[in-house]
Order: C-alpha cells, then sequence, then structure tokens
DNA sequence: TTGTACGCGTTATCAA
DNA sequence: TTGATAACGCGTACAA
C-alpha cells in the first residue's frame, strides 16, 4: 500500500532519511526518527519484501522438496522449518509426486531466485541433471548419495540395522529373515553388509532364510504373513524395511489368530505415530535432527560462516513385538 | 547471473524487444526473436522472479499457517500444495507451535507482499486480530468459523458424527458414550446437537452415560479404558473425538485382554493412517478436497473469477471395532 | 517493427 | 546529519 516515499513526504524528509530511520541504520536526528515512525505508524508502512529481494538478491527464503507430504517427509519438513523460521527464513515447499518435471520446476525456482537454497528428501532424477544447479545456490540432500557439491544429511543404516538385528538375537531369534527396500538404495546395501557381518560375528547361517527386497508398503507386509504360512513357518523374526511393513504384518497376523511375537517377532524401523499404538518394536532415529543439519549446511553456506552439525544416533524402541 | 539487458546486448538489439521475444507478446520479427532466443539459450537466462514480483506486486506465492505438521495437517498441506502447484502457484509453509506471535509474522509476511494469500488451518490468535489483513489480501480458514471476510472451508461434523450414532445403533448399540474434543469448539457443539437429536429420534435416555469434553490424545483413550473398568462398564460404544483416541481405547484394551467390540464398541474420526492397521471404524471426510476448495476460494478472490467448490461428505468406513 | 524512458520500492553511495 | 542519485531486473507506454 504505502510505500517509504509516501512516508518520507508525510513526514517532510527524504526517502533516504526515512530509510535510516526505519532500517537504524545511519546517522538521523531524533526529532526526523520520531516523526518518520510516526508516520509509518499512522499510516501503515510496511516494508516491501520484492522490493528487498530484488535488491539485495537475496530472499531469506528456502526450498524444500518432496516427492509426496507424509509421514517421516512432514517429519522431517516440520523440523526444517523450525529450524529455519528460528534464524529468520521462510520454507517453500514443493511437491514432486514422484515426477522429474516437477523436481525441475524446484530447479529453476532456486535458478530464479525465487528461493535461496534447496533441501531434496529423494532425488527422482539423475544427479548430473541437478548437480549443475548448484551454481544458483546450495543443495542438501536427505537421500543417501554421495556428490561433491551435494551434502546429504542422511544417516547410515548399518549402525541401524544392526541395532535391530542385536536385539532380535539377544532375544534369542536365530532365524532372522531380512526385509529390505529399494535394491537401487544405498541403504539396502548398509543392511545386507549388516546382516553379513552380523551372521559372522554369531556364526549364524545367512542363509537359513530367503531375504526380501524391494518391500515398503502395509500390504508387502500382510502377504508376507501369507508367504509365512504357507512356506513352513521358518522364520522365527523378521527385520523390516520400515514400520510400514511391520504394522501390515502385525495387524495381519492379528486378523489371522497369529500371535506375536510367539510365533514370529517382528522388528520395524523408523519409529513413527502408529509404532506406538501398535507396540511394535522398531529403531528410531532423529528425523528432526536431521532436517536440523540440513538447515545447518544451507546456513552456513549461505552466510559463509560454519554451524555445527548435531551428532546423529539411532536407538532401539522395545515394545511388544519382539 | 545474466539479466535480460545482457542478452539484448548479446543479440544486438535492446532490452525491450528481448523482453518481447522472451515472453512472446508484442511484434517482433522472426529474425531477431531468433537471434534473441538463441542468445538467452546460450548464456543461460532466467528471468529474476523478484524483480516480477516488484513489477506486478504479486508473487504467485501462498502462505500456509499450521501449528504443527501430523497426521490430517498433513493431508491437508498435500491437498492444498498440489491443487496451488497445478495451477502455477507456490506454497510457502508457517510453523506457529500453538504460538501466536508465529501466526502475526505469516500475516506480516502477506502485508509484505511475501505472498499473495494465506490459509489457516487454525487460528489461535482472536479474530479480531486477524481480520484486519484480509485488506493485503485473501485469507481462508480451515478451522470451522463464521466471519464476513474470511471463508472458512470446514465440513460441519453434525452430520460425521449422526454417521457414527446411527451406525453404533444398527449395532445394536444402547449406551453410548460421547467422548468429545475441545468444549469450545463449534464442531463440538455440533456434536452434542446430534447426539441429543439421536437420542430424541429412537427414543434413548440421554443420560444413561456421561460424557467427556476435551479429549483428544492417544493418553485419553487409555485413561478412559480404566474409567471403563472402574466404573461399572456401563457403556456399551464409544463415539470419540478423533482416532488417536479410538487408538488409545483399543491398544489399552488389548493390553488389558479385553475384547473389542464385544466388551465395547469404539468409533473413531478422521480415518488417518493408523485406523486401517488399527482395524478401526471410523468416520472419513475428504480432507484433500477441503484443501482443494480452499485453494479455489483464493484462487476466486486472486483472479477474480468464481471456481466451483466440490460439495464434501462423509462415509462411515466400518472395520473390527464394531 | 523497434528502441527509449520510466516506474515498481528499496537502500547504498556520495556530495553537500 | 541530510538528500539527490543510481541501481537491483523487469515490462511496457509511447514515440519513432
Amino acid at each position: 500500500m504505502t510505500n517509504i516515499k509516501e512516508i518520507a513526504r508525510r513526514a517532510g524528509v527524504s526517502p533516504s532519511t526515512a530509510s535510516r530511520a526505519l532500517s537504524g541504520k545511519g546517522y538521523v536526528s531524533e526529532e526526523k526518527k520520531r516523526k518518520v515512525l510516526a508516520a509509518a505508524e499512522e499510516f501503515d508502512y510496511a516494508p516491501n519484501l520484492n522490493a528487498l529481494s530484488l535488491k539485495t538478491g537475496t530472499t531469506r527464503r528456502l526450498g524444500l522438496v518432496a516427492p509426496e507430504f507424509a509421514e517421516s517427509v512432514s517429519l522431517f519438513t516440520g523440523g526444517f522449518v523450525r529450524a529455519a523460521e528460528e534464524a529468520g527464513y521462510t520454507v517453500t515447499l514443493f511437491i514432486t509426486g514422484y515426477d522429474k518435471s516437477k523436481e525441475l520446476e524446484a530447479l529453476e525456482a532456486l535458478r530464479r531466485k525465487q528461493v535461496d537454497a534447496l533441501v531434496f528428501v529423494l532425488f527422482q532424477s539423475e544427479l548430473p541433471l541437478i548437480a549443475p544447479y548448484v551454481k544458483y545456490g546450495p543443495i542438501v540432500s536427505w537421500q543417501r548419495l554421495v556428490h561433491e557439491r551435494i551434502p546429504s544429511v542422511f544417516m547410515d543404516q548399518y549402525d541401524g540395522y544392526m541395532l535391530a538385528l542385536e536385539h532380535l538375537y539377544a532375544k534369542g531369534y536365530r532365524r532372522i529373515c531380512n526385509v529390505y527396500g529399494a535394491s537401487t538404495r544405498l541403504n539396502t546395501q548398509s543392511r545386507i553388509e549388516a546382516f553379513a557381518d552380523f551372521c559372522r560375528k554369531y556364526g549364524l547361517d545367512p542363509g537359513v532364510c530367503p531375504s526380501f527386497q524391494n518391500m515398503g508398503d502395509t500390504e508387502d507386509g500382510e502377504r508376507l504373513v501369507h508367504w509365512w504360512l504357507e512356506n513352513g513357518r521358518i522364520p522365527d523374526a523378521f527385520a523390516t524395511t520400515n514400520d510400514r511393513v511391520a504394522a501390515g504384518m502385525v495387524s495381519e497376523a492379528r486378523r489371522l489368530g497369529l500371535r506375536i511375537p510367539e510365533d514370529f517377532a517382528v522388528c520395524g524401523f523408523d519409529n513413527l505415530d502408529f509404532a506406538h499404538m501398535l507396540d511394535l518394536t522398531t529403531i528410531h532415529y532423529p528425523v528432526d535432527e536431521q532436517a536440523g543439519n540440513a538447515f545447518a549446511i544451507i546456513r552456513s553456506q549461505i552466510e559463509e560462516t560454519d554451524l555445527p552439525l548435531k551428532p546423529l544416533k539411532f536407538h532401539l524402541v522395545e515394545r511388544a513385538t519382539t
């Protein structure tokens, strides 16, 4: 509505004096300062942020790119936005629906200076397509990846998965079935390594149960229960991709009258909201703090400082399914 | 990086010709157009959105204000962002943590033209404080409220709650206990009315069970089970605030060895993610489409058109707890 | 069909 | 201590 010129006119000073009075930078006599502030108050003045952005070339706005908005993504988003707001940044959301062209739109927003930086929850596009955009501003990834210019705040799931396996071993389970996620993911590789090391450590036969890959949904978990019934009931415990799969197993088992953990044990991963309600043993990891670290990295790059990152740790949440 | 002036110089034309060539508006000879586009390509030109925003006074950016990101709020957010992106708008997030001053920051963002409009998931502040800001841009609410200038996309829970009650009645339950949410909410009032009408319709005594108010957490649900055990096991069914309370009841009952629905029935509300996993009977309502309507209202106001709103309906999701 | 000049709102620079 | 001027990047009215 009213701009600084108007305020200056009303206060009987020049725009630059008004600017100084309002920003508190530079010399202004007490009297004029008073007048300017009074005029600003009276005529409901508020600086136009777009003008500021144009002038400074910076927006104090960050973009967050996610394929969808559910579960741990909203946790991450919440953590990121809170960290950002605390430092006076604002966050704009880009939901891609796993569509590469939408990812490109977010990258273009960076290029066109709508945001100062981007966090990717997940990449759909190939890295070589993304990488050139770092010249327009910092890009950080939650998804685990290795790239010179694109830092990632992932946690190596080797440790977390080992925690699950050790727990199952301590509880007496010896025929553990691994239910892995997408086979292309580095996380899956880490888990496979963890299992190999685990078997070596305790002298277990890794081939006693088959493993599954590319599992991720509740429905996958439900199917696993039927597989278990129809294939000799071999595994006595399942270490699963995530809580969704675990939840599918637990609820389907319940429907079929099976008993957990007597018939078989289930250990989830993520510690989502519903894990508590299902009394699901699971592995918790600090999504919030990963988000905080993502912001810290971005801020360090933007403000050319060097903010410390929080160390991150998995921990076991023991409930009723093991 | 490179601006339109630079491109014009490289292409040997004036900035305005370059602008016309790039935007496709106005007359430009084919040859110069080609040259300009080639130069733009070569020198990696991308229009600066801040300059555009300054010039047009509009950002094509909307603000979404929520106290936190969990459950149905993330559903709503997802729906809203998708609708907005489809129409070429972008969404900036404001998380208040139930802090009024944070709400004010979002309102100030509107005033300072960082966003063109705001959606509030929930108001913490008093309405008279919010209302004046509509002069800076459209404000829409998800929360139910009545205000001349601030439309709301709420659904009257009378219908939804009646659906739950009718279902419980049809299943043979006659001693229904109402577990309400915050007593100040209009939704609670609607539910109370629904229950009164329901009792009248079937000639039931509304006082056969006590009602509860201000219930909303899982823990509240857990406590209710203990109340039921210690107070004569009177109600044969619970109609609850939301799925959280219902989930608390169901899982606590399970832990205590009670049987649902034999000992008592439970009907939730919201149909959240975990309702499926707990096999919870509940009332579903289309959060997504409410979000779509919120966006439609905003867009109608901004673009001065008149977009149609989708009609919204509750429906019962019958599962194993009734 | 093209180019010049101006304004969007702000602040930094510099001269007074 | 103050004010005129320029500049951020763009679009566009208007003149040529």
